[in-house]
DNA sequence: GCGACAG
DNA sequence: ATCTTGTCGC
């Protein structure tokens, strides 16, 4: 009887994720602008988990980026793989988003992600992973500032102050609603971060979280209840 | 060494 | 992320 060696297409430690991190780093794009808001498709994507199953469940949303309507959408089911660690969340989330982008009847346009892009510990979050991976222009908007610190931005929808790391402005903080707590915006791949905001002012006509990340959290949970539901 | 820490 | 009721307010 032979061993089987266990395939190695993905990190199962820390420190060989980190080493990973640092070969698909000098792949990030940063000199192009990316698509103007308001034009052709925004996709959110997002995860949700169950751990008494070991599931996951991902979603891809599409969106028309004039109206906001939903064009298309898909989801993706699979096993918890990778635990959640701080600053390695794209290898938790990674292959399941990936499988529901790959299970799109359209392409995604620019890919909104739930979390961070360059304002990163290593800079490289999970935007720009996927963006690397995928090739397409993405962005990150997270709710919460990491370990990075900022001003209080402004009262009024809008208003920005810059994430920051130190010295280095790695996202900024974006009022989305007049006097509400402002969500985290950083690069993923493809997008400048003026860009980045003005697509996530874009998406925020209503609420604090862009339209993207509400619908794609929206199904993913729903797939995730959908699975044996009545048994 | 200890604490903090996207989702 | 996820566990969870009512409640205050536009």
């Amino acid at each position: 009887m032979t061993t089987e060696p266990v395939p190695a297409d993905r990190p199962v430690s820390a420190s060989e994720a980190r080493a990973v991190q640092d070969a698909l780093r000098g792949r990030v794009v940063l000199d192009e602008t990316g698509p103007p808001p308001g034009t052709g498709r925004v996709t959110g994507v997002d995860v949700a988990y169950d751990d008494e199953r070991n599931l996951v469940a991902a979603a891809a949303v599409v969106l028309d980026a004039a109206t906001l309507d939903v064009v298309a959408e898909s989801t993706a089911v699979g096993r918890i793989s990778f635990p959640y660690v701080p600053g390695l969340l794209a290898f938790r989330e990674i292959p399941t988003v990936l499988a529901a982008l790959e299970a799109l009847p359209c392409p995604p346009g620019l890919v909104v992600c739930d979390g961070y892009g360059l304002a990163h510990p290593r800079r490289f979050g999970l935007a720009c992973h996927l963006g690397v991976l995928t090739g397409l222009p993405t962005i990150g908007v997270a709710k919460n500032p990491f370990t990075f610190t900022h001003a209080a931005p402004g009262t009024p929808r809008g208003s920005t102050a810059p994430l920051l790391a130190g010295d280095e402005e790695v996202g900024r903080a974006l009022r989305t609603r007049d006097a509400v707590k402002p969500v985290f915006v950083s690069v993923g791949h493809r997008v400048s971060l003026d860009n980045a905001c003005a697509h996530t002012l874009a998406l925020t006509p209503a609420y604090r979280l862009p339209e993207t990340t509400r619908r794609a959290d929206a199904l993913c949970r729903r797939a995730l209840a959908e699975i044996t539901p009545a048994a």
